[in-house]
This record gives C-alpha cells, structure tokens and sequence, in this order.
DNA sequence: ATTAATTTTTAGTCTAGACTAAAAATTAAT
DNA sequence: ATTAATTTTTAGTCTAGACTAAAAATTAAT
C-alpha cells in the first residue's frame, strides 16, 4: 500500500518512540515530535490504525505493527544511507545533512536505495554512528553505553550520538569529538554532573551531563 | 518565495510549453501535460499569477514572468543533474532515470544541487543530451536538427533526443542509437517519411519518421 | 452576421492533513 | 472515594489541490 509523506513521518516517529520501551507510546508524545497538535496525531492515528500499520486503542496509546516497523526501518534506511551520500561524496559536515536527509527519505523507487547503498559500498554506520538497516529490515543492536554511564579511568571509543539537532554536532565538533575518538573518564562532577575526560592524549576537558549523555561509546 | 510541488510541476510544464513559441499557452495544453482537468488548470493559474510567476488573462492564455521562468529553469536544472548522477553514478539506463528525477529535482536546499554538480564534474548535458541550465539560470541553444530535416549523404551525430519516454529511449538502445553516434541518411522514402540511414560504418536500418524526428543531431 | 462547436472559467464539492474549542476519559491528589 | 488536573478524543473548521457540472467566452462554420 502506498505511504503518503505525512504517514511516513508519523511512522519514523512513532518507531523512534516504540524503540526505548516496550509500553505503548502516548499521543502528546507524538505531538511534541511532530510538532502538530494532540488532536492532529489522534486523526492520524486513526487512519494509520485502519491501514494496519499501528495498534490503537483510544485513551490507550500506540504501537507499531510488524509492517508499520518494516516501513519505518526502510525509511530510517533511506534517511541514513542519504546522509552517508552527503556526507561521503558530496562533503556535507555531519551537521549539515540532517534536513536534506529528511526530504530524501521519501524518494519512491523499487532499486534506487540499493544502487546507492552499492555506490557507498554498503555502510554499516551513517555519518552520526547510528547503523543502517539492511534491505530485509535487520537492524543490529549495537549496545553502546552513554558516556555518563561509563566507569571511570577506562579508555572508549566515541562511537555514536543520540541526538542530531546541529547545534549540538556542531559543539562536538569544536571540542574536537568525533566518530572514533579515544576517550577516558577522569572525574563525574558530583555537584552538576559535568564530566572531565581525556581525548586520546590530550590535555583534559570539561563537557556536561547534557553532552555527555549524549555521546555513545563502545568500552 | 517557497514553492509547492503542485506549483513547481506547473512551472516545468509551463517553461516545456512556452519554449517552442512566442504565443501565450493554453490551459487545455497544460491539462494535457499535467494530467489534471482544464477546471483545475485555471485555478493554480490564477493563483501562479497572484504570486507573479505568469502572466495571465482570463480566457486568453498564459506565460512564465522572469521569476517564473527563473524558478522552472532551476527545477530543470536539479532534474537533470539527479539524471547524471543516476546514470553515471548509480549505473541506470538512460531508460530510466526520469521518474526518479521527477522527484529528486523537488528537493530544496540552498546547497545541494551545487555540490552535487561539482561532485558530477560540472557537466553540461544530462543522458538525453538536454542541456543543464547554470546556476544563474542561462542555458544554451543548442541549435541541432531533427534527424528528419537534415540532407541526404551527409554524416552527421546524434547529440539528443526530443522525447525521454521509456518506451522510445529503449528503442534507440535496441537499434544502437546513442548519443555521439555518427549517423548518415541515405534516403527518405516518400510514402511514409520513413528513413533508411547507416551508423557508423554498420550495415544500413530503418527506422520511422516518428522515430527521426525525435532524435536531434549536430551535422 | 448568426449559429454551432469548442475552450475556458465559475460554482460547488471532496479529501488529506492540519487547526481550535469543547467534551470525555484517565490519572493524580486529597 | 471524590475531586481536580491532565491527557486524549470528538466536533467543527480551514487550506491546497484536485474533481464534475454548468455557465460564459471565444473561435469556427455556415
Ligand atoms: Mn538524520
Ligand atoms: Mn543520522
Ligand atoms: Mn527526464
Ligand atoms: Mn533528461
């Protein structure tokens, strides 16, 4: 069945959602991600409901279905495999592909997603660590710690981010964190929950609990 | 001012019909185009002049402004772009890039297009010999022939084709009709216009006179 | 010059996807 | 257990962009 572009986005959203928890997920919380109104998101999970792609039982909140989460996946494998193109060949920064990724992820074709996955010589990771799905809808469970749960004085890798708004890439950027670095915990700040940590061999810097749980790393 | 898709699929239409001809276009010659309904034509041409991309009086026909053509010229130029990438890139026949196209070239973004025109080497002509507007919007006459109107014995090459259907390009690909081949006409039968010429220095073809008036040649 | 045929526009309707305001259901607080 | 607060849904509305049917204007035919 065909998906318009305002489905496909309730669809990403709602699977972003579902992923953390196993309870349902609310329509305010929607709402807030959508950014339309609470009323909006009930219309819409109506018709979403109807096409089977999510469970939905008033006042109870929502689930996606077996099919509505493979239709998500190949949009997130669009999303991502677009952003490694822009990334990788056109030379975007990792804070710049977002938006532009947003719009490709609607583009319609039977072969095109694979012939670019081919071109990109089949990533695994888009530009922000976040893996891609394969073309069945597998997507790996890579386990990554956030850094403010880390233990101290034991040296990770900086391996993903769990947010991708611009302005906080762009602050990794100039505290030079990137995918791979080399890190190591020196102290959790008691009273703020602010982080000094070494990257590679560095002199040491301060980031907040705020960055720091947002930064994936593999120990 | 932003464009709608709906919007920006008019314009292309309106630039297609507008090129061959000094005469103001008709709304049934858009409907046709558009697939759309004469009813629903007039209706986004009233609102397209509103927003002073054409010119238009009721019951007597339609133009671009310079706005309006700047914006078609623009779409034009991402569609053709996305077709390189498709075909040198991702390997498609030139068969089959132009529905994708269709949707690639309504992807906004200050950025991209000029990027990926860089990363295709600046080219100038897409897979159909169509060639790519500039960034300010100047594109060259090209100035070639339909391969029905050249003269006789003369070798002559084959730069473009006037049609980018499917069907017809596959054609061309059968009988091993590309671009840059060196064509020579060696008759033009008069019963039915169809014409007889050699490729390269291959025994001779046949082909229709609705086949040569859809290939464009430099002689 | 009239009339007929064709083209175009207007008027009214529909659908998707948004909205606000009010009602209903659920959850939290006493 | 009731009441209050919060969340969610329903009812009604709006806009873009399509449609059909009927009216109006233009063009073609006599
Ligand atoms: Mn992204
Ligand atoms: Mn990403
Ligand atoms: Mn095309
Ligand atoms: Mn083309």
């Amino acid at each position: 069945m065909a998906t318009s572009l305002a489905e496909e986005n309730y669809l990403k959203i709602i699977y972003r959602l579902c992923e953390g928890t196993k309870e349902d997920i609310s329509t305010n919380s929607i709402a807030e991600l959508t950014n339309n109104k609470a009323a909006s998101v009930t219309d819409m999970l109506q018709k979403l409901a109807e096409k089977g792609w999510v469970t939905y039982q008033k006042y109870q909140g929502v689930r996606l279905t077996k099919i509505g989460e493979s239709i998500a996946l190949s949009i997130i494998r669009k999303h991502r495999l677009w952003e490694v193109f822009l990334v990788e060949k056109l030379g975007y920064n990792w804070d710049e592909v977002h938006e532009i990724a947003e719009q490709l992820e609607h583009i319609e074709s039977e072969t095109l997603i694979n012939k670019l996955d081919s071109f990109l010589d089949f990533p695994k990771i888009d530009p922000h660590g976040d893996p891609i799905p394969s073309q069945e809808g597998e997507i790996p469970e890579l386990g990554y710690l956030h850094l403010s749960e880390v233990k101290l004085n034991e040296t990770c890798t900086l391996m993903g981010v769990a947010k991708d708004s611009a302005v906080f890439l762009q602050l990794l950027t100039k505290l030079n964190l990137s995918l791979g670095a080399r890190l190591e915990v020196l102290e959790f700040n008691t009273f703020d929950r602010s982080v000094s940590l070494k990257i590679a061999e560095e002199k040491p810097i301060f980031i907040s609990h705020e960055v720091a749980k947002n930064i994936l790393v593999k120990v």
